[in-house]
DNA sequence: AACTATTTATAAGA
DNA sequence: TTCTTATAAATAGTT
């Protein structure tokens, strides 16, 4: 879709793969989220990028979707197996992460024209509201760390 | 993309709204699909239609995509079981997030005797720092997101 | 399901 | 990576 027809084949140039993937990730969350919000149906996009890392979309929420998605036909009864529980906190992790993203930004900070940083002074930047998100943070770090680990060593039991 | 431009809005109509669902869907299948194609990324999709019924869609197929996440870094005679690689994705996580902890270390705050915040200067805070941190820690939700929602999807496949 | 007038996505290029 | 632009592709309204 742009100035030539390109064929649907495996591009070996290194650059023209990962321009293309920045490029089409974005257009198809958009896609995904458009078909959400036009039609009122919850999408989940997820995979591997070229360089094998894993990403992941969703509207409303990549979370809510995958609950939705395995909590489905589950009915009322549901009675969680261990599999579950274990998740559960990985899950609550992603929580926290979020709400601490989400409360970083507030602490924006903007760049001018030329891409610099201008000179902040104390009251634009807030430092008591970044003091607080970095309480947060130490604190978050120091619950992740401790979960995972808990997690690993649950999985790993000698 | 068609005739007029239409808002991005939920569609009352119900017609409308089913019809739009089902091109748009079929549309979203075929861009995961491309992606997949032209870049080697494992993409899945997966979702509500407005009716309510799980749809999913995956190239090179949905499972592959989730077991991908299990068997990640095992190499070809995936001999191992699926604990072992769940607990290598789980230590890269964690020491993902040591690094960023260690980060974030290096933007202190610090308070004068009096428990108050000093007036801080731009070198003092170092926004740059600040802003890496800011950025690997939207990573790292990413990851956690992903990952997360991989473990489950892949356990329970439907 | 098909048909098109338009809008949107995007391949190249800067 | 970001922006621009020529073109290919998706799709809204219609039949």
């Amino acid at each position: 879709m742009g100035r030539r027809k390109i064929e649907m084949e495996y591009l070996k140039d290194k650059d023209a793969r990962y321009v293309a993937f920045s490029k089409r990730k974005n257009g198809l969350f958009k896609k995904a989220s458009q078909l959400s919000t036009l039609c009122n149906a919850r999408v989940g996009v997820f995979g591997f990028t070229p360089g094998g890392k894993p990403f992941a979309f969703g509207s409303p929420t990549f979370q809510a979707v995958t609950n939705e998605y395995l909590n489905e036909g589950q009915g009322e009864s549901s009675n969680q197996n261990v599999e579950n529980s274990e998740n559960e906190n990985l899950i609550n992790l992603n929580e926290q992460l979020m709400d601490v993203t989400k409360e970083l930004k507030e602490v924006e900070i903007t760049k001018d024209k030329n891409g610099k940083v201008p000179n902040i002074s104390y009251d634009d930047l807030d430092l008591e509201q970044l003091q607080k998100v970095k309480a947060r943070l130490k604190e978050l770090h120091g619950d992740i760390e401790a979960a995972s680990s808990m997690l690993i060593l649950a999985k790993e039991p000698r």
